[in-house]
DNA sequence: TCTCCGATTAGAC
DNA sequence: CTAACGGTCTAATCGGAGA
C-alpha cells in the first residue's frame, strides 16, 4: 500500500467524567468524600452511580437499592436521589471546558465527550493539562482514553480508570504491537464497547473470552452469525475507524416521557394527571428541537416484580390526521387512549407516552382532500418561554396537577445548588 | 418473491 | 409509610402482510 493512501492515525480522546452523579453530590457536601455514597435512580429504586468506597462494598450498579439496605447498617453507605438538574448544569460546564481543546468534539452522553486530538502538539502533556483544568474549573475528576478509533479510546479510558498507575490517562496508540497484544489478551471481552452481557454469553460459546480474541476471530464468521454491529467493533479494535465522530446531535426521532409511581395507582383522574404531565414533558422537548410529531402512543403497565398480582401492560398508538407539537391536541389524544385501554381491576405501576414519526416543522403545505392544520404557535410558545424563564412546571394544562399520589419517591433529593437560588442552603 | 412495517432485541449510560 | 427493582434512546433484525 502506498503511503500516500495511509490515512494518519487518529489521536481520539474519550473524557470519562468518574463516579459523575456522585462526584457532582461531592461538590457541595465535603462531608460525604471518602465514605461510600451512591445515587439512586428516579423513584429510588436502584443504583446508578457509586463512589469507590460503595463499589469496594460490593454495591452493584442497577442493583435494587432496598437490596443493599444490610450495607447500609452494616458500613453506612449514604444514598441520595438523582438530581438531574444539577447533573445537566455540572455536564455542560465540563462539556465547554474540553470543547475548547479541538475543533472535533461529540458530547456521547451526560458525562462522556470524544475529543479529536490527532495533530496536537505534546499529546501527553495536554491530556494532562484537560484533565486538571477540569477538576480546578469544576471540581469533577475525569479520566482520560486515547486511541485510534472509538472504541479504541474507550477501552483505553477504562484502562486509565482502572489503573491508578496511569494518573487518569492512558494512551492506546503509543503502545508498541507486543505491549498492545499483552493488552488486549488480559482485557475481558465484556469491557469493548457494544458488547453487553447476552452477547459476552453467545462469543463464550465461540471460545472468545479476551478482547484479542474478539480482535483475531475469523471475521466472516463473526459476520454471519453475530451480525454487522460486532463486525464493525472487529475492524474497530483492529485500528480501523467505522465509527465517526457526532460533531453535531442529531435531532431525536422519538421521544419519551414515563415514569414509575411512587404509588400503585387504580384511578383513572390520577393516571390522566399523569399523563398529562408526560405530555407536557415530550411536548416540551419536541419544541425545543422545533420538530412535531405524527404518531402517538401511550402504554399503561403494572408492577411486573409483583407476581402475585394480576399482570397488565396496555399500549395503544394513534397516527395523527396531521403532525404536531401542540401538548392540548397531543392531550386530547392521550386522554382518548388512556380511557380505552384502563381496566378498574388492576393496580398500575408506570405509565408513558411516545412520541414518534418526528419531522421538522415546517410551512403547512396545502392539500385540498385534508384539513387545514390549525395554526401552531402562539400559545405553546408563551407556555415554552414562561417555563424557561420561571421553572418547569410554573405553567401548565388545567388537566394537570389536579390529583397527586403517582409522583415518583425522592426523598433524598438534594437541593439545586448550582441552577436555583431559592435552593442554596443559608449559611 | 420482494419490500415494507411493526415488534422485538440488545446495548449504552 | 413499613414495601420497595430507572428512563431514554438508537440500530439491527425478524417475521408477517401486502404488492
Amino acid at each position: 500500500m502506498s503511503s500516500a493512501t495511509q490515512a494518519p492515525v487518529q489521536q481520539l480522546a474519550l473524557v470519562d467524567c468518574n463516579n459523575f452523579y456522585v462526584s457532582c453530590e461531592r461538590l457541595f457536601r465535603p462531608d460525604l468524600r471518602n465514605v461510600p455514597v451512591v445515587v439512586l435512580s428516579n423513584n429510588d429504586g436502584c443504583v446508578v452511580s457509586r463512589s469507590n468506597e460503595a463499589k469496594a462494598l460490593g454495591v452493584r450498579m442497577g442493583q435494587p437499592w432496598f437490596e443493599c439496605k444490610a450495607l447500609v447498617a452494616e458500613h453506612g453507605v449514604f444514598a441520595l436521589s438523582s438530581n438531574y438538574a444539577l447533573y445537566a448544569d455540572l455536564s455542560n460546564r465540563v462539556m465547554q471546558i474540553l470543547s475548547e481543546y479541538s475543533p472535533r468534539s461529540e458530547v456521547y452522553s451526560i458525562d462522556e465527550c470524544f475529543v479529536d486530538l490527532t495533530g496536537t502538539p505534546n499529546l501527553r502533556e495536554v491530556s494532562y493539562a484537560m484533565r486538571q483544568r477540569v477538576m480546578q474549573w469544576t471540581g469533577i475528576p475525569v479520566c482520560v482514553g486515547i486511541g485510534p478509533t472509538k472504541t479504541l479510546a474507550k477501552l483505553a479510558n477504562h484502562v486509565a480508570k482502572k489503573h491508578p498507575r496511569s494518573q487518569g490517562v492512558f494512551n492506546f496508540n503509543a503502545l508498541t504491537e507486543a505491549q498492545k497484544d499483552k493488552l488486549l489478551t488480559q482485557l475481558p471481552v465484556e469491557e469493548v464497547w457494544g458488547v453487553g452481557r447476552k452477547l459476552t454469553k453467545r462469543l463464550a460459546e465461540y471460545n472468545i473470552h479476551t478482547v484479542q480474541d474478539l480482535k483475531t476471530a475469523h471475521t466472516p464468521t463473526l459476520r454471519a452469525d453475530f451480525g454487522v454491529v460486532i463486525e464493525k467493533t472487529q475492524r474497530e479494535l483492529q485500528e480501523i475507524p467505522c465509527v465517526d465522530l457526532q460533531e453535531i446531535t442529531p435531532e431525536k426521532q422519538q421521544i419519551i416521557s414515563s415514569r414509575s409511581f411512587g404509588n400503585m395507582v387504580t384511578e383513572l383522574p390520577v393516571l390522566k394527571d399523569a399523563l398529562s404531565t408526560f405530555v407536557a414533558n415530550a411536548c416540551a422537548k419536541l419544541r425545543a428541537q422545533n420538530s412535531q410529531a405524527a404518531v402517538i402512543q401511550a402504554f399503561l403497565h403494572t408492577n411486573r416484580f409483583r407476581k402475585d398480582l394480576p399482570q397488565y401492560s396496555p399500549s395503544l398508538a394513534v397516527p395523527l390526521p396531521y403532525p404536531t407539537n401542540d401538548s392540548l391536541v397531543i392531550f386530547r389524544w392521550v386522554d382518548a387512549l388512556c380511557e380505552r385501554m384502563y381496566k378498574p381491576e388492576y393496580q398500575y405501576k408506570k405509565a408513558g407516552i411516545v412520541l414518534s414519526d418526528i419531522s421538522p416543522v415546517t410551512h403547512y403545505q396545502g392539500d385540498l382532500l385534508e384539513e387545514p392544520a390549525p395554526a401552531q404557535g402562539t400559545l405553546m410558545q408563551t407556555l415554552d418561554a414562561l417555563n424557561k424563564r420561571f421553572g418547569r412546571g410554573a405553567v401548565k394544562v388545567s388537566t394537570q396537577g389536579a390529583y397527586s399520589g403517582w409522583q415518583m419517591r425522592q426523598e433524598r433529593r438534594s437541593p439545586n445548588y448550582t441552577t436555583d437560588w431559592t435552593e442554596v442552603p443559608v449559611v
